[in-house]
DNA sequence: CCATGTTGGTACAGTGAGTGCAGTTAATAC
DNA sequence: GTATTAACTGCACTCACTGTACCAACATGG
């Protein structure tokens, strides 16, 4: 852990400073994770990586598995912006769909190769069905948005939103351990869960 | 902890002794995670109010909010001799479609109240969606059995289990919130995933 | 340009979950 | 009756995570 001083701070503003402490203990612990395995790294580890202490890292992160996903929050209020902006269309269901798979061809390659990673390691999915809970209910207030707010149509919101993130989830580690091409099959999955005809093209909604 | 020796072990063979000394534990588990809450109560306390050991815990359950679901290993025993027994059907979809919703049906009131505590308490959401992951295997397999191990269809039969289980899992716990039928939900929405008509009565199958 | 509040970080001490290990005792097998 | 073995125990340990008090660098504004 470094002695008591480290060398002094660099000319970086302060919030720069926190933005980069953030994004290299992020990073240190991605790389750890994978060279090491989950399990076999400690949060002390990866803090002293990124040249903080221990305590600094949990300032960043609420769990040390929070920290294979450093920009979680950034995407879930990319995904509710995508899903609410201003374009009309024809349906909710149509519109989900058509914002989800265009996340698909944002997705960069670096984030595919995470899956393979998040398939071998039990807590890292346990965390990303955590951090799909936020996916999920961002669709579920985007649906009760257009249903209303009716019990009934709100449990039925829950559910396919549940039962979305569930497809997209499964197809991305699946396809991952397989290489096979995440997206038409979720494509083929939801067009017929929410009763869109196959490979509909997108420019059809 | 009580003292060094306690009672003279009760006159039950051996088995006995460890099945009662597991539902002892989970019992007083959920009873003390009902009281005081889930992050309130440690397993000492736990251990203590089953009269073994804190160690004794960790022999029955890997981790604390394991305990609330001690026949979870047993449930999807029962799920999967079910779902592959032997009755012919006519596709696999909707034998599974008939499994689950005839899972509703069995589900005891206590089961029912069990999700008002889930709802509520994170970690314990956490270690039910876990334990789905089991039920999803159960489903991936029979899928696969079915239609084959080409890597498409794998994909396609987890991305199937995922969305089935997550219907199910979000319709529990919305309906368990707001007092509504879960099952009427279900059906609805099974039916229109697995591309059958609305509400047909079971023995349409 | 000095005083003052704020912010990111640190040290330290603590709680509690979970594990490895080396027993003990009582039911069971031989 | 002796040997095994299954359930359980105590102890010591690691590590994730938290509360508290503190510090030093920066920012602000008079």
């Amino acid at each position: 852990m470094a002695s008591t001083k480290r060398e002094p701070h660099q000319p970086k503003s302060r919030e720069l400073g926190r933005l980069e402490t953030r994004r290299s203990l992020g990073e240190h612990a991605l790389r750890l994770f994978r060279s090491q395995g989950f399990e076999q790294t400690t949060v002390e580890e990866i803090a002293a990586a990124a040249g903080v202490s221990t305590r600094t890292f949990f300032l960043h992160f609420p769990t040390k598995a929070a920290a294979a996903f450093p920009d979680h929050g950034e995407r879930v209020e990319d995904f509710r912006a995508r899903l609410n902006a201003g374009a009309p269309f024809v349906n909710p269901l149509s519109r989900l769909r058509s914002v989800l798979l265009a996340g698909f061809d944002t997705t960069s390659p670096s984030r595919l190769t995470r899956y393979t990673l998040l398939s071998k390691v039990p807590e890292l999915r346990d965390e990303d069905a955590r951090t799909d809970r936020d996916y999920e209910q961002v669709i579920a207030a985007f649906l009760v948005q257009h249903w209303g707010d009716e019990p009934e149509a709100v449990v039925r919101a829950n559910a396919i939103a549940n039962a979305v993130i569930g497809v997209v989830r499964a197809t991305l580690v699946a396809a991952a351990e397989r290489g096979i091409d995440a997206r038409a099959v979720t494509s083929e999955i939801l067009g017929r869960m929410l009763g869109m005809p196959f490979d509909e093209p997108l420019h059809s909604m």
